[in-house]
DNA sequence: TATTGTTATACTCTATAACTATA
DNA sequence: TATAGTTATAGAGTATAACAATA
């Protein structure tokens, strides 16, 4: 069989680097997510942290970022604004921590998000199978996982 | 067989999501390279803009942006840093655009860049067999391309 | 009129440090 | 002494707009 010549195209010498890839990947994802979820005025971080909540009701703030990746500085103006938007409430668990859960308003938003989610997801990761979806996903995860 | 059960790990809602674990590693890998690549003086993009001058002697420097994913207004201060510290030459082909080549010095410390991507990556995708690298590539590239 | 390169600038994300109040 | 949450702030990366010089 005759490959294809990029006769015209630069080489490229990245092309061999699995990290190269990743990083373009998640790149024009990310960039599709912030698009998908903008029309309900969240960013794929306010997304993350109400899916957290939604399946972990009373979780503490701290909690949600070390399941994350955000560090608590950054979660503070987060959960301030889902607090002020209503998406969100909270009660102390004891006098420093709060128990987090959605709002009936944030329940229903998040109900919008994980659609908008969904559709991103199909619509990004259209042309990988089931299957090689499910094994990119443990592959993907193993490997962050290993280093967390 | 049992499987395992995650009796003290909070409930993951975004352990389905693609995306989600495509950024998670791509956060981990971009810091171990940044760490790899800063004993160099290098930060990742300085890095793949040397490897891609010296791939494509006479190259642009629009021409490496576009092959990159970097705007123009952002290649500037980057090309001035590599030519202000020696590591690549320019002269005018026509009026406006210069052909960008590596100096000695920067063909040197490509080599050590090189040589530090590579150790980079075999330390953060060990766990992957040679095959499951070169699958995973093609499916990557696959998918940001043809968002390109 | 379109392109190359530059500057200025703004915005988002992420990171550190310091503080309080509680345990 | 360690932890939860907050604030302030700094840095990196990325984005837009405007400009000069040239094609």
């Amino acid at each position: 069989m005759k490959t294809v010549e990029k006769s015209d195209a630069a080489p490229d010498p990245l092309a061999h680097l699995l990290g190269y890839h990743l990083r373009r990947l998640s790149v024009v994802v990310m960039a599709d997510l912030t698009e998908a979820l903008c029309p309900l005025g969240l960013k794929p971080a306010d997304a993350s942290v109400l899916f957290m909540i939604e399946a972990n009701p009373g979780i503490t703030q701290s909690d949600v970022g070390k399941a994350l990746g955000i560090l608590r500085a950054n979660m503070a103006p987060l959960i301030a604004g889902l607090l002020g938007r209503g998406f969100i409430e909270r009660e102390p668990v004891d006098g420093r921590s709060h128990a987090l859960r959605l709002s009936a308003a944030g329940a229903a938003l998040c109900l919008r998000a994980k659609s908008a989610v969904g559709r991103h997801e199909d619509r990004v990761f259209s042309s990988l199978s089931k299957g090689a979806r499910a094994r990119m996903i443990s592959q993907l995860r193993a490997l962050w996982m290993e280093r967390q």
